[in-house]
DNA sequence: TGTTAACGGTTGATTTTGTAACTAACAACA
DNA sequence: TGTTGTTAGTTACAAAATCAACCGTTAACA
């Protein structure tokens, strides 16, 4: 017989765990992104590098992000239809474009980043400090384990 | 001009920082329970639910795991093929049935609790057990936050 | 009872992701 | 220069997730 204090279920499994706490949390914005702008998750994030960090070629989104380079290539195919950014090639090395945000893209990130400050508060208000800055520390060693 | 203490980045967000929490914990349990048994992640979880809780129907499933019930319904397929579970028909209401176990499904849920366990040690080591603590009831708030 | 709504579960079509192979451009160096 | 290896990015195909419609059964209730 196992003892009840050593009992292990799926509710203690951290990557469980996490993995329901990132669901949940992302559900509300996700709606966000994908309502007002027709975004999926990758593209909000392609979207919010450019808006934060200015012109950059795929590949640096892809180290700063992790993102697959599948994965971006597409979303960035989809956000150049939708106008939301423009490539400019590279005279120096044309194996790689600079993607840059049109007018519209960045109006979608002022948005889309304002909603984002907001939401992460208020999730953060159902939190004590504490638990916060523990929580946000922990997250943060945990994705760098590899 | 944004103030520097205000800057609000994606490493920042809540929702993203779970994400790559929990994708990166995920990673490396995730490779033992394809290599071993070749199951998704739905199977290992209905797998899991079947191991700790005994006999269920494919509703009770969901409601505890929170899962769609398709998922459910092409997870428990999976299963039913590779003899880890049987149905048992429902004589009183004939639209469930119950999953039970097999012996080979018991024996590759004990394994994978067993791996599950240590894993989830291995992980929370890196923390300290103040972190662990709180890190654990922060992610179930979020979790239960819908 | 008969009719309608709800439920548990499955299926098929569509979308999205993952994997590998590919193209074009550049770098290294004999 | 020519050959070989790398790099940035794309494409094709397979695997998986999502969504809506569906089937057979049970519940509700006139």
């Amino acid at each position: 017989m196992m003892s009840q204090k050593d009992a292990f279920d799926l509710q203690n499994f951290l990557p469980y765990l996490l993995n329901q706490a990132a669901e949940e949390s992302s559900l509300a914005f996700q709606q966000v992104y994908r309502d007002r702008y027709g975004m999926l998750r990758t593209e909000w994030r392609v979207l919010f590098h450019l808006g934060l960090y200015g012109r950059l070629t795929a590949k640096e989104i892809g180290t700063r992000s992790k993102m697959h380079k599948t994965k971006i290539s597409r979303a960035v195919q989809r956000l150049e239809e939708r106008r939301f950014l423009t490539r400019a090639p590279d005279e120096a090395d044309r194996r790689q474009e600079y993607l840059d945000l049109t007018v519209q893209g960045h109006a979608a990130y002022r948005d889309l980043h304002a909603v984002a400050h907001r939401y992460d508060a208020a999730l953060a208000d159902t939190l004590t400090p504490e638990e916060e800055r523990i929580l946000r520390a922990a997250l943060r060693k945990l994705a760098r384990m590899a």
